[in-house]
DNA sequence: AAAAGATATGATAATATTATCATATGTTCA
DNA sequence: TGAACATATGATAATATTATCATATCTTTT
């Protein structure tokens, strides 16, 4: 179970809070989050990183790429919940959330072995 | 209002959130928290400073001390109520208190002009 | 007024966090 | 297989946080 500390600790970071608040909304892959987030790939993966590290986030392979996720068991927490209520993701981001599919298109190409 | 990254900031730190969940019990002045909380004046003292900074308490002379508080604005915020909820404090502490009581001591003595 | 009590502040050192750059690793595709 | 893609990692530098010590400030008490 997530410590609350633990919560508190991964998310005191405005980029980290906004990289959650956006996996919150779906599960993404790095390069679909740099899209939406506008982040460069190294800084995103360390917050990645330190997010995972403080269990507020997972990692699958999925293909060629790192599929992040919050876990149902995360998202129940009372203060994600509560996170998630109050903090408002950008308008600029929200409006992307929608149209980045960089998996998608690939996945119609080929159906790739995947491994979730 | 309170910004949620704000709450996270002020909140992720083991002492802070020991500090804000003692407050949340009731108004303390410093040498009160020192007791419960067995801290070095000094520490505490830039904890506080911290902890105002995020909006997270306030603080009013009380003849010769300071009396920290957590305005009612802050205890309503969703993010607060629901760490309120999950975080425990150590039994130690919550067995002080109810004990502590300095300022009342005095009193007692003599009714000190008190401006709140 | 001086002593004692309560708290804040400033300086410093130790430590942690963050961003950035370069590069390594693993996967798919031609 | 090798190029291209996707991501992670390591090193380093810049910056921020934290603890500690000494001292200053303000209030009350004697």
């Amino acid at each position: 179970m997530t410590k609350t500390l633990d919560i508190l600790s991964g998310l005191a970071n405005e980029s980290r809070l906004r990289v959650f608040l956006v996996l919150l909304e779906r599960d993404f892959c790095v390069c679909e989050l740099q899209e939406i987030l506008d982040m460069e790939q190294s800084r995103l993966s360390h917050q990645l990183r330190i997010l995972k590290f403080y269990g507020l986030v997972e990692a699958r392979q999925e293909g060629r790429w790192i599929v992040y996720t919050v876990s149902e068991e995360v998202r129940k927490n009372p203060v994600v919940q509560s996170i998630k209520d109050s903090a408002e993701l950008s308008p600029s981001m929200k409006r992307k959330i929608p149209q980045v599919r960089i998996r998608g298109i690939r996945k119609n190409k080929k159906s790739t072995s995947r491994r979730e």
